[in-house]
RNA sequence: CGGGGCGUAGCGCAGUCUGGUAGCGCAUCUGGUUUGGGACCAGAGGGUCGUAGGUUCGAAUCCUAUCGCCCCGACCA
């Protein structure tokens, strides 16, 4: 493809509204334009490397036999009315209506879509497994769209589903899926993750997410330095490195003491010199659950941790077997039930029920809010001074914390979720009467399980790890075009016809080729070229062709091969052998 | 939803405090000189200053309302 001929226009300085590195890039180099936040046009070289990474899905869904279908984006309302997800999926999902008045959403995720497709054919025990999936642009209206494709409102998503019998064979498709999946991400040749996760509110038991390493993510995950243990945050077990023993071996007697103006933990570390992982804090939680949850009467409960520590809302959600992660009360709430403001409350003569951070268990004789303002009481003791529902995991892990699997320690990490992949079972069968007759004649829901790929997304985010100073440096495999040619002098015929000649035969071996055949400065092209990222540039000038010496650049590298002009295709297709 | 910031030409910005009828760089167009790491000279086109009211002889600038965009936060005890 020729520059002249295509619709290309490179900027020099970003749009002031991107922020990350992948983001700027891929506006200065036209590979996407915003339409409005979360929306996008793909320019064609965005669209290029869209293309061609859903092909490398392609490829591998083929070869663990799944079939692909494209589902329709708008879904009537009764059809996640089934599922309750049109009331449980909350403001993320679109609804609008048509002229007869009829209610619909755009399409965020398609469970219930696929479940409908199969529920009428898939009648026998003979039908399965089966695996379907799509590749399709999804709407999800997010509260805050940011970082270009990285959290757009509109996105393409692969999204695809299994149906086995049982759960045993479900296991089986799901370890299928995460083979392929660590295919697609190992063809982009950069970094990635595989850690446990949280299932959020697709629902299911087991899974695992693809995580793409960069500063930049928005996720927190923990990697351990010795086994192949990788978690999110979210879901990473917190276990201290080092055991925490109290010096103290006798409960000593409870005594309250004023503490005026000493608010948060880091004050009262201060005023009473006792580290902050000797001081425990209370925090309220709602205990009414989901929407709406602070219309009813106010229901609490609290949790307890070393003032050193953070409370995991996820851990709490899932202790609580809650489906959304509990909001802290307001100070107004808090006053309520404790009786003082928040920094002055504590457990004991509490009334609601308190859970603690394994955190707690060893401590004695520690300080806690008095639940009177500008007071707090030391030697305070569980079990004697007041009653624990439970002690649970409830922190967040950091790094430096103990391995769950061996006596390594955990690395911390930032990453972008690129792939998620969950076990289901059988919640949408069951909701959505998803049966068949297994060999004994008898009615069975089937197990499902399903797997996402943010096909966008991790275009962008292999230039958020793929990029240096000067541009983007694109992954080989899903480059928008793997040969990028400077043509200096366009108006040579000598030249054009040379770089015709090598264009020729490069896509006769199915290399890609982009030719800059403005008529510009040198500098200008060579800007542009770096800009774009496209993994070998070649020099083609007159002053070069005329001293038998054309330029091979290795965009990653900057590494020069000079070489005759009759060796140039060879020379491409060496540096791009070693890529 | 809470906090902060910003809306002036396609992009990046100045001008707003202190009211006087809009400017700079890049990009675009014309002509010329240039031509191996974002050239130079001369000229040109392009903006009802987010929108709507108000104050004023006069508003990008002051007041009010409204819309939009961006960032941070939504774990503080």
């Amino acid at each position: 493809m020729k520059w002249s001929k295509t619709h290309l226009f490179t900027l020099k300085e970003a749009p002031s509204d991107a922020e990350i590195p992948s983001h700027k890039l891929m506006i200065r180099g036209g590979f996407i334009k915003k339409l409005a936040p979360g929306l996008y046009t793909y320019g064609n070289m965005g669209l290029r490397a869209i293309r061609k990474f859903e092909s490398i899905i392609r490829d591998e869904l083929e070869k663990v036999d799944s079939v692909e279908i494209l589902m329709p984006m708008v879904h009537p309302k009764e059809l996640w009315m089934e599922t309750n997800r049109w009331n449980e999926m909350g403001a993320g999902l679109l609804k609008f209506k048509n002229r007869n008045n009829h209610e619909f959403c755009l399409g965020a995720t398609h469970e219930e879509a696929v479940v409908d497709y199969v529920r009428h054919e898939l009648k026998s025990w003979r039908d399965f497994p089966k695996n379907i999936y799509q590749i399709q642009t999804k709407y999800r209206d997010e509260i805050r769209p940011r970082f270009g494709l990285m959290r757009g409102r509109e996105f393409s998503m692969k999204d695809a589903y299994s149906f086995d019998v049982d759960q045993t064979s479900a296991l089986v498709a799901y370890d299928k899926m995460y083979k392929a999946y660590e295919n697609i991400f190992n063809r982009l040749g950069l970094q990635f993750r595989i850690v446990q996760a949280d299932a959020g509110n697709i629902g299911g038991s087991q899974t695992h997410e693809f995580q793409m390493l960069a500063d930049a993510g928005e996720d927190s995950l923990l990697v351990s330095d010795k086994t192949s243990f990788a978690a999110n945050i979210e879901v990473c077990p917190a276990i201290d490195s080092v055991p925490y023993q109290s010096k103290d071996t006798e409960l000593k007697a409870v005594e309250k003491f004023s503490t005026p103006g000493q608010k948060t933990i880091a004050d009262l570390e201060k005023f009473t010199s006792v580290p902050a992982n000797e001081l425990v804090k209370t925090l309220f939680f709602s205990a009414n659950d989901g929407l709406d949850a602070r219309d009813t009467a106010l229901k609490a409960f609290a949790i307890l941790l070393r003032g050193s520590d953070e409370v995991n809302p996820i851990k709490v959600k899932n202790l609580l077997k809650m489906t959304n992660p509990p909001q802290l009360l307001t100070d107004e709430e808090v006053k309520t039930i404790s009786g003082a403001n928040p920094g002055s409350c504590g457990p004991v003569g509490l009334k609601i029920p308190i859970y603690a951070d394994n955190g707690i268990k060893n401590l004695k004789n520690y300080i806690v809010g008095a639940n009177e303002n500008d007071y707090h009481i030391k030697n305070v003791n569980h079990d004697r001074d007041y009653k624990l529902t439970e002690f649970a995991d409830l922190r967040m892990a950091r790094e430096g914390d103990k391995c769950p699997e061996s006596d390594g320690r955990l690395k911390s990490y930032r990453g972008i979720e690129v792939g998620h992949v969950f076990y289901l079972g059988q919640k949408y069968a069951q909701k959505m009467n998803g049966n068949f007759l297994d060999k004994n004649g008898r009615a069975q829901f089937y197990e499902m399980g399903c797997y996402g790929i943010g096909v966008t997304r991790t275009v962008q985010a292999c230039i958020e790890q793929s990029h240096d100073q000067d541009g983007i440096i694109w992954p080989k495999a899903i480059a928008p075009f793997h040969v990028h040619i400077c043509l200096l002098d366009p108006k040579d015929a000598n030249l054009s016809a040379y770089v015709e000649k090598i264009d020729q035969s490069l896509s006769e071996k199915r290399y890609d080729v982009f030719v800059d055949d403005r008529d510009e400065r040198p500098g200008f092209k060579f800007k542009d070229a770096d800009l774009l990222g496209f993994p070998v540039r070649v020099v083609v000038g007159k002053k070069g062709f005329e001293a038998n010496e054309i330029e091979v650049v290795n965009r990653k590298t900057k590494e020069v091969h000079k070489v005759s002009p009759d060796q140039v295709v060879a020379t491409i297709e060496k540096v791009l052998a070693i890529l």
